[in-house]
DNA sequence: TCATTAGTTGAACGTGTGTTCAACTATTAT
DNA sequence: ATAATAGTTGAACACACGTTCAACTAATGA
């Protein structure tokens, strides 16, 4: 199927600009997975859990501790985190250690706070 | 109020680490903020646009056909990143032209990218 | 002046998502 | 063995959010 059939609510204004840019979009799926990416790291509890990670392991106690929150909540929250390799854990008796898992997560946390810095 | 009346449902494992990293956590506001970004670009929608803007300034239905969205949609986002300054826009005759308005996003999608890649 | 088109806006709708709750497993200590 | 505790998990709930729809403004051109 053409692009050109798809249906849109005006008229090109300017087809070459649309067919350019068109051509340079990265992929359906690398969208998807990039999207999937900042929606994870978008949230103040999330974001909390790995500023924690980032200074220490810690389990999940401490960082119920630390958030103010319930295990449970934690629990949900680390397992997404883990899902997508953005912490990994490992169990010592009773207690589940968290960790980061990938060091692109920190970076981010940098230009983000950078951005942030920039507004005011 | 002291930190130790908050309620949770589990003792401290690591009172110590639990300290520590309270001590070092960013401020409320600043999480927020930084969760509000990642949130913002945590979108296929607004990805697609902020990607199509960084190759070139593009009018309202410019976007609708690079998305293949209605107006009103492209519209609806394109308000919410202008009011967290991360687009900026100007209008000439009955079009407005939208261009990105930071380069921390473009900073951002970089290291998104790399991020992907290194999964596979 | 009137019709047309670009773009905006608010309300409504349906979906997605974070927290809570309760039940569960696994490990440790008595 | 049994109790207690760390952690996980699925369902339910409430709220947030993206899209649609309809009504609107502003600018252009006939």
């Amino acid at each position: 199927m053409s692009r050109n059939e798809f249906f849109c609510d005006c008229n090109i204004i300017h087809k070459e600009s649309v067919d350019e840019v068109l051509k340079k979009m990265p992929e359906e799926n690398t969208l998807l997975n990039l999207a999937s990416l900042y929606k994870l790291i978008g949230d103040t509890t999330r974001c909390k859990i790995l500023f924690a990670l980032d200074q220490k392991e810690m389990c999940v106690c401490d960082l119920a501790n630390v958030l103010n929150m319930t295990k449970s909540s934690i629990s949900h929250q680390l397992a997404s985190l883990r899902k997508n390799k953005i912490v990994k854990c490992k169990k010592i008796g009773k207690e589940v250690y968290y960790s980061l898992d990938d060091d692109h997560i920190v970076k981010l946390f940098e230009i983000g706070l950078e951005h942030i810095k920039h507004l005011k």
